[in-house]
DNA sequence: AATAGTTCCAACCGCCTCTGT
DNA sequence: AACAGAGGCGGTTGGAACTAT
């Protein structure tokens, strides 16, 4: 099958295929503010889409989730990345679960367009490299500014969603999802202040088994990384504990 | 100003794992 | 135990936007 063929926009077997329009996004909210997350292949039926169940998840995921952050990979979690993969390789959904916000998507996407290159690495690709950094940097300072003020507006949203949820557990909804959890929850520093101190908002100390424990400084930021893990685990939309949910780090 | 090269990113595919029957 | 369906993952593609020459 070969797209330059078929074009985008196409209905093949039943199923739309390309380009998501606003009206399709919108359709794939309301079904996912109503039912939840999951039973994609239900949203054909359900919300009236004529999108395959993959296409439909792959659409809120990377694109319709709420609680994504917009915006330039920072060179802190640029620095999660590059830490990262050394450590797991190409285990991107992995990787993605060690930045809220971040798709796994995104940073396959990052790292295919900045890092395979700069592996591969000529001498001369430095200062290029070097000069989009620094660009990338007064965009982040900027994108700061921006978040600064958006902020406000987070706020009024999460007051909105705590009317919504009585109303969903009155519809009697399975599983509920509330789009502003993981980011109300992450918000007891701002997005900003995240950025800022990178992840050293987390605590200077671990659980593990239950016992609180002291961490070295090495250590801190793949613990602090692994609890946000956990964080978005309980409070993400309640996924079944599988394989990749339970997968240990260093391991 | 035109063109070539690069980056970004949305979306698809095939494969694998998990879960329910 | 075997099978089918659903969901998730990593790899890839292609067009738009941007940048360098």
């Amino acid at each position: 099958m070969s797209w330059g063929v078929m074009g985008w926009g196409v209905i093949e077997e039943g199923w739309r295929k390309g380009p998501w329009t606003a009206e399709e996004d919108r359709l794939l909210i309301d079904y996912v503010r109503l039912h939840g997350e999951g039973r994609w292949n239900s949203v054909a039926r359900l919300a009236g889409l004529k999108r395959n169940g993959k296409s439909c998840r792959l659409r809120w995921v990377n694109y319709l989730r709420p609680d994504l952050k917009r915006g330039q990979i920072t060179p802190h979690e640029e620095n999660i990345i590059l830490e990262l993969h050394a450590r797991w390789g190409n285990r991107w959904s992995t990787i993605a679960r060690s930045l809220p916000g971040r798709t796994d998507n995104e940073i396959k996407n990052y790292w295919r367009t900045h890092f395979k290159k700069k592996t591969k690495g000529s001498p001369d690709n430095s200062s290029k490299v070097n000069k989009r950094m620094l660009k990338r940097q007064q965009f982040h300072h900027q994108q700061q500014q921006l978040q600064h003020q958006q902020q406000h507006c987070l706020q009024d949203n999460q007051v909105e969603m705590k009317k919504m949820v009585p109303l969903l557990d009155e519809n009697e909804q399975k599983v509920p999802y509330f789009p502003q959890m993981t980011t109300s929850f992450y918000s007891h520093t701002t997005p900003v202040d995240q950025q800022e101190q990178g992840f050293n908002y987390l605590n200077p100390t671990t659980v593990v088994n239950g016992s609180v424990c002291e961490v070295n400084n090495d250590d801190l930021l793949w613990d602090g990384l692994w609890n946000l893990d956990d964080v978005h685990v309980n409070f993400g939309g309640a996924p079944k504990p599988t394989f990749h949910n339970l997968v240990t780090p260093f391991c």
